[in-house]
DNA sequence: TGTAACTCCCCTCCG
DNA sequence: GGGAGTTACA
């Protein structure tokens, strides 16, 4: 996405040391010695560029890349520190040659790439591509597939209905609901109990039935040869446990480094725990007051208590922020001054500006929309590009009314967060296929693929799979399963496509495979959608980021995940020299930075969430994700809020109603800000010293009546 | 057994 | 506005 910390490059390394490009702390973080490291690293004060640098640094000494694990919070930020990190270390390497004779060789020169060999991604990235190579020797296998978090509420739901678990005086919790609570309980590794009576209080009376549904849920994904995402940490965990495959894992590293650490939960704790028996060298970076992510298990406990956890710790704190001007950073800091847990952090900056930030009320949405526009421009206007800029929300659909302004007036923009591409029927339906071939115990790909087909429903589709099981899981068996009712020609297509492709299936690459799927799927994609054309785009899309793989399987892997997080991530040359405005969720703006930022909806019950009110400490997060969001501005941050919300309702009754400004901003917070309000006639003002006050005035006026 | 049409309820953040 | 559950009909 746009740019991330630190955009400044790695290109003047060679003036002087290497690492006199560090201030004193990130070089302490970045040249430690072994054993470990912990590095408090608040907002802004290059923490990626510390890290990059401390891969370098290791590099250097002479570590062997594919010894270092450096995981990560997104794929992408792996890569953008590995890319600095070759930045780095091929200057080093000019700067070597530049000063023996000319003519020789720079030292190292055949491993200019040395970076990308280094193990780099997230936890769940990692324990597949370990699952891979170990999976056989725990009786895993290493053909199963990775379902997403929408395929395991379906499982979750198929074992509920064989259950019988459909109570009809109470509603049994949503599927996702009943994940949700499976994941946090596995996360955490709470009770049950505990995790309905502290996050679900509204489904303990359903906890006898969780129970039997989890267990069978566990079983059924081992059914079908499948793993969910917890799984994946899960069973890496496991892996560790053992007394002959631990150390051989945990042998493989001389270095893990981790990024975003306050935002693990307790499996990854675990599991650094375990790695590190048989790699002492482990670093941690992260900010507690930017854990935001305790909605998926995450426990800021982990960073808190990392002294504690690995003895003999070494503490690095960074504190000097590179990012913001003072006067954004006075804004933020006074947030954070409101959080029940004190934070130690004052971040301070070197950056002046001779303005504050400006909150921006509203009179509505439409208000708001078009004033954020408008500032967009203007800046645009003075030589600020759009990718410079960045609107910023609570969840994905407070941008839709953007959205369609911005398409209205031909503004091109990305947005990231909120629904992804992947999620969507016809790219599941098509990825399903793939799946089929590549592990053929999967139920859930099947009836996805078979439901699509005329005249076949649950029923059919269970009564193919069943046929396929029994021939020993054999895709080309469906070519003689015949399905009961009519519509048989589209059956017979599907039937013989997946017999040719088993046959062939290997050869050919992805995005060819893709292809002739396409040849029976387009006509069904054309038949069940209206407009299908967007639908045939996105297919052209999928087609083409496959092109980037040399394997069904690293490209089924990939798709689950590390997902394309905007349509833009794969947009083909024609978008690449074009400008555009970046669209985010405050979640997936972590770690990033712009010139501008816009936070909009800045209204309580959208943030903090009204979702997000019940417990203790759920507003504490609310608050650290305000921060999160302020801090990634730059030079200007504008806080916009509609004092009033249209409520759609029926024809007729359309509504509004009055919210208010978040809580976040007290009236201290507020001194930190240049507000404009649409009725400033209706500010209340503090106390003003330049007039008379209201007695006087009126014992005045009436004075000329004595 | 599959499907279309209708109802009701609830809606977040992500790997 | 869309998922999930129900009903009527082919």
């Amino acid at each position: 996405m746009g740019a991330w910390s630190g955009v400044a490059d790695e290109s003047n390394v060679d003036n002087g040391h290497w690492l006199d490009q560090l201030n004193p702390q990130q070089r302490e973080a970045a040249t430690a010695g072994d054993g470990p490291i912990l590095v408090i690293a608040g907002a802004g004060t290059g923490k990626t560029r510390t890290l990059a640098y401390r891969v370098a640094f290791l590099l250097e000494k002479g570590v062997e890349p594919e010894r270092i694990l450096l995981l990560t919070f997104t794929r992408r930020a792996a890569q953008e520190m590995l890319n600095r990190a070759t930045n780095v270390t091929r200057k080093i390497a000019e700067g070597r040659a530049n000063t023996t004779s000319r003519g020789l060789q720079p030292a190292r020169s055949g491993n200019r790439n040395h970076a990308t060999r280094v193990w780099g991604g997230t936890f769940h990235a990692t324990a597949n591509r370990l699952l891979r190579v170990y999976g056989d020797a725990i009786g895993l296998g290493s053909n199963f597939n990775i379902v997403d978090a929408g395929d395991a509420a379906d499982l979750i739901n198929i074992v509920r209905q064989e259950q019988g678990l459909t109570s009809k005086e109470k509603r049994f919790p949503r599927k996702a609901t009943c994940l949700a609570i499976y994941s946090r309980c596995v996360n955490s590794g709470d009770s049950l109990a505990d995790v309905l009576d502290g996050y679900f209080p509204w489904c303990a009376d359903f906890e006898d039935e969780l129970k039997a549904l989890f267990a069978g849920y566990v079983d059924a994904k081992q059914a079908r040869g499948v793993l969910d995402y917890d799984d994946l940490l899960l069973f890496w965990n496991e892996l560790l446990k053992s007394k002959t495959l631990g150390p051989k894992i945990g042998g493989r590293f001389d270095h893990i480094l981790v990024d975003e650490y306050q935002d693990t939960n307790r499996v990854q704790a675990d599991i650094l725990r375990a790695m590190q028996r048989d790699c002492p060298n482990v670093m941690v970076v992260g900010d507690d007051a930017q854990s935001i992510y305790s909605f998926r298990g995450a426990e800021v406990e982990n960073i808190l208590n990392f002294p504690d956890q690995f003895p003999g710790t070494r503490l690095i704190t960074l504190e000097q922020n590179y990012r913001s001007v003072q006067s954004i950073l006075d804004a933020t800091n006074a947030v954070m001054l409101g959080a029940k847990q004190r934070y130690t952090k004052e971040l301070w900056s070197n950056r002046r500006s001779d303005s504050k930030p400006t909150l921006i009320i509203c009179r509505d949405e439409d208000d708001q929309t078009r004033t954020i526009i408008d500032r967009v421009l203007e800046h645009y206007e003075e030589g600020i590009p759009l990718q410079r800029q960045a609107v910023l929300f609570r969840a994905g659909h407070n941008a839709d009314q953007l959205e369609v302004e911005l398409t209205r007036r031909n503004i091109p923009y990305v947005k990231y967060g909120g629904l992804k591409f992947l999620e969507a029927a016809h790219i599941k339906d098509i990825m399903a296929f793939l799946r089929i071939l590549e592990n053929p115990q999967d139920q859930l790909a099947w009836s996805r693929s078979l439901n699509l087909l005329d005249g076949v429903g649950p029923k059919t589709a269970a009564a193919a799979y069943e046929h396929v099981r029994s021939a020993g899981f054999n895709p080309a068996a469906i070519a003689t399963f015949s399905p009961p009712t009519a519509g048989r020609a589209s059956f017979a297509a599907f039937a013989s496509l997946v017999v040719e492709m088993t046959v062939d299936g290997g050869s050919g690459s992805v995005s060819d495979q893709l292809h002739r799927i396409r040849k029976i799927y387009d006509p069904l994609v054309e038949a069940t959608y209206e407009p299908a054309e967007p639908r045939l785009r996105d297919l052209d899309q999928l087609e083409h980021i496959a092109q980037r793989y040399q394997s069904r399987r690293a490209f089924l892997d990939d798709l689950v995940l590390d997902p394309p997080s905007s349509t833009s991530d794969f947009a083909g040359p024609p978008m690449r020299d074009e400008d555009w405005l970046v669209l985010s969720t405050i979640h997936s703006a972590k770690g990033c930075e712009w010139d501008v930022v816009y936070v909009i909806h800045a209204a309580d019950g959208v943030i903090p969430s009204d979702m997000a009110t019940g417990r203790d400490g759920e507003i504490d997060e609310e608050r650290r994700l305000f921060y999160v969001a302020l801090t990634r501005a730059r030079d200007r941050l504008y806080v916009s809020a509609p004092l009033r919300y249209y409520v759609a309702g029926r024809p007729m009754t359309d509504r509004h109603s009055y919210a208010q400004l978040t809580r976040f901003i007290t009236d201290d917070v507020r001194r930190q800000f240049d507000v404009v309000s649409p009725e400033p006639a209706l500010e209340t003002e503090d106390a003003i010293t330049d007039v008379d006050d209201a007695d006087s005035i009126r014992s005045r006026l009436r004075a000329r009546w004595d």
